[in-house]
DNA sequence: GTCTATATTGAGATAGAC
DNA sequence: GTCTATCTCAATATAGAC
């Protein structure tokens, strides 16, 4: 039920898509989705939480890098990666928040806050260390996982680069954005 | 009424916002509305196209850069100052693409990518001249208007760096991306 | 050109049979 | 645990008075 949600929602935006709707792709009737839901909004919650713990979860169970040069490079392949395999929960978690209810939104907010951090945290690093020059590292943070996210409007498993080649493109960038 | 259409489906989404709710802002009752436009998607539609030709014209009407490097710096400045000063326009055209009808997403496309031509342009003749160094000037174009939008993501008026200051920061990072 | 009124459709959610 | 049936409400769009 979760997983065809995703995929309404996705496509036509939550306002957009009924229970019923969810229901007859499921292969039941409206009715019955209240067996595991108690509403529409926690659906929607619930699909949005899952997605920010398995990036908490799938970032933390990472081996430890070396020294902030490969801190960067893990985070960058890892960002991308992640969210290039899951575009439909990517897809909402960006564009569903404003349909949230205003506690549901600051629990997502925090989790995505907490992500973001760990980059902040590499940046700092790599400068403490002098292998990084940069003025602001929450500036740069949100430039640099925009830019990553930003995979996910154009890459298509079919087209001429492969992911692997695409990583290599963006880990560039990234070095370039932050080099001493 | 398209002011007040801007505004409200900005904030709740396209599907969320009905034509009363429209009217209500406006003043009127929903079946006025109906004198200006035929009906609900032609509004939404009209909103996009309205944004993408203001942008494009805008851009037209800039002085001719001296060489690739200016071209770069006057297209990084336009970027980041033409949408931060328009995040209700920006937010709906890159959401809202989902709820045009096919003919439609098709038009707003075109104009979409009429403007990214015109930074790979810039880019190609950049690495042409020898003051750029980058693989894929597709990717690269994709990857800077990803990094330069994402500023309306979290860029207030009230906080600590002013949109100047801004504007120097990403055109830093944009520079070191494409250096040769 | 805006109003009221309404036709028609579909929404979220619940009740109760099975 | 799923069904049918239904409550209540609100949606887009139209008709016709003023």
């Amino acid at each position: 039920m979760r997983e065809a949600a995703r995929r309404l929602i996705a496509r036509h935006g939550f306002a957009a898509v009924s229970m019923r709707k969810i229901a007859a792709e499921v292969g039941v009737q409206a009715g019955a989705l209240y067996n595991y839901i108690p509403d529409k909004q926690t659906l929607l919650f619930e699909i949005m939480q899952a997605h920010m713990e398995e990036l908490l979860t799938a970032r933390a169970e990472l081996d430890a890098p070396a020294d902030p040069v490969q801190a960067l490079e893990q985070f960058t392949r890892f960002h991308i990666r992640f969210h290039s395999n899951r575009p439909d929960e990517v897809f909402i978690a960006y564009m569903e928040l404003r349909n949230l209810t205003p506690e549901n939104f600051a629990a997502i907010e925090a989790m995505r806050r907490t992500y973001e951090d760990q980059l902040t945290e590499i940046l700092v690093a790599g400068v403490a260390a002098g292998h990084f020059r940069l003025a602001e590292p929450r500036v740069t943070t949100m430039a640099l996982i925009a830019m990553l996210t930003g995979v996910n409007t154009w890459f298509r498993e079919e087209g001429r680069l492969s992911l692997d080649e695409v990583e290599g493109i963006y880990l560039d960038m990234v070095r370039r954005t932050v080099a001493a």
